[in-house]
DNA sequence: AATGAATGAGGATTCATTCAT
DNA sequence: CATGAATGAATCCTCATTCAT
């Protein structure tokens, strides 16, 4: 059970950073908005980097376990995928999101960039697996689901980058709608 | 005609900035690599932000025109999508690249990213002219254009966020393949 | 009897200093390699520099003891010179010493140096004695025992400060032949 | 021709530095005293070491050549011996001084250990020149003069160690006969 | 007696920007 | 035009010490 004050550093933290990103967030700041020492942050996680990581942690947990819970509730394949997508953006859209698109780019600490690159695997691998799974089934007619899956997790992060979160409405919904359609006509079998 | 000296500044900055960049780049390396004072281009370009503005300016249009140059030497619908591909990837491969991914995130001050999303849609419109004209000639069998288009660049610019330029090797390759064909099974007439 | 968590904390302490130094090192450190609380040693001890005091204490006494201890298997001055030279030397080369030379300088708080001053007052002292009972002897020819035996322990001293532990192999076995042989040489009567 | 800011710094920080060590010594308190801004120290000499370093050449260089100056004044190699070792003290008695013993210890970073190690080399080879032009005159009997150059400017670092300069006052001068004439005692031919 | 959470002052370093010459 | 000296705010991190439990 972690105490009060740690609960409360992660929280400022996470907000701060979706913000602002690791770099244009202080550590006093953090501390400020927590009401706890400088010291009591270096306590708890000994560096700045360690604070981010921790945030980025729970937050890509939250984030796969959301999508495999929302996917779980059906299932032909043609709707896991749809759900995922949407699930997908539906946890991006949260204010101040750690995962949305590459916040800090190459600023952030390689082992944190690490994490983040797994994550997309995880997602990728997701994915694919749905896809196989169609496959056996006789609805998808693909001959690599692994690259499939990487076009659609990769059309969908390129998505995040040209539109900020703010931005999206309904415009986003006929985007996806559209999305959706073409990678299936194009997964489909005839 | 511009003076010699903002030509060193420039191509100094271009080199750093596509190194380091915007944050890691400090004026003081800059002006001691172009071999002028700080203040000379603070004379020049008034802040560091613009100086990047300039460099990323520069950037785009020779990008944009890259391209089009590229696709000018083909007729074929077919043709234009995948030399624009193959194109867009080995203009990113260059060392040092501003373009490249979001090399930043939203350390960018905010009309800096602006510049960076109206290049996309630059993009985004010369893959939609292209396909318009495969829809014409029937070729292309695609309801909504735009968003096709718009799913062609980004699954690319997510490619990018995916794998960092040094990884690309025969993978980019095979991966490009793939894609390219999986695009056109899902956009071609039947 | 002391308890055993003051001796762990007096064992990791002596360490710790002898590696690091007073500065270099942080009760953070010592408590965890304790495994005691960092209030447990404010507890016994009150501060870090009564910590140290307590461990350099030992250790001078240490090295009287077992000087006195060498100097008393040998009957005649001469041989108790030389002997409390090298039993000197053998100490020091023992790892994480904390009377290695002034291994804080100036960084010390005033009544540690006080006592490591005093320390060499009692090494002092101790190579008088061997000089008077010498020239009650007839074998040192000098007129101030006191002055001589000053210089022969600061020569050692000195010998410290520009030779580090480290570099002390036979080199060090030269240097001490040829210095006991040029003290004698201006102490011995002819 | 070094700037007057440039000047002062150095003047604030050799006093700073001579009373505090290198430690113990901010910039930030430097800077106060020599009325610029932390980050004109900066520019001058980019890190805190290098403000040191810089104090501490200068007066290395002032050392040596004191001593050399004052040794030129007299002809006979005895007299020089003398000389050396009471203008030695004479310069160490000044305020302040960063050669007085090692005011740091392992606290300094190891290129400016070096510096002072070096230092310690040039002097014992001052000695060992002056005793070889003893023995060819002749004047002193011994054996091998690097060593015997050694111990006395060892015993005379160690006499540093164990007496703060402040207490040096008629102690000193006596000291200093009786150590000389101990020496002597030794080297000189019977 | 023992703990360990919490503090907060202190210090080195970086760098965009200004401005007098 | 060009310079480059000077600034000072901003930021991360350390650690001895206190104190409520």
């Amino acid at each position: 059970m972690r105490s009060q004050k740690i609960e409360m550093i992660l929280s400022v933290a996470r907000t701060m950073f979706g913000k602002y990103g690791l770099k244009k967030t202080s550590l006093d700041e953090i501390a400020r908005l927590a009401r706890v020492a400088k010291g009591t942050i270096y306590n708890y996680f000994g560096s700045k980097d360690r604070v981010y990581l921790e945030v980025l942690k729970t937050e890509i947990e939250e984030f796969i376990s959301k999508i495999r819970e929302h996917i779980g509730l059906f299932s032909s394949p043609e709707e896991k995928i749809k759900v995922h997508i949407t699930s997908r953006f539906k946890f991006l859209k949260r204010e101040n999101n750690l995962l949305y698109i590459e916040k800090e780019g190459d600023l952030l600490p390689s082992h944190i960039l690490q994490l983040k690159k797994e994550l997309w695997e995880r997602e990728i691998e997701l994915v694919k697996s749905i896809l196989e799974e169609g496959i056996e089934k006789g609805i998808f007619c693909i001959k690599d689901p692994k690259i499939v899956a990487r076009t659609i997790i990769h059309a969908l992060k390129g998505f995040e980058i040209a539109h900020p979160i703010k931005e999206w409405g309904h415009e986003l919904d006929t985007y996806l709608s559209t999305f959706i359609e073409t990678i299936f006509s194009g997964i489909m079998c005839k």
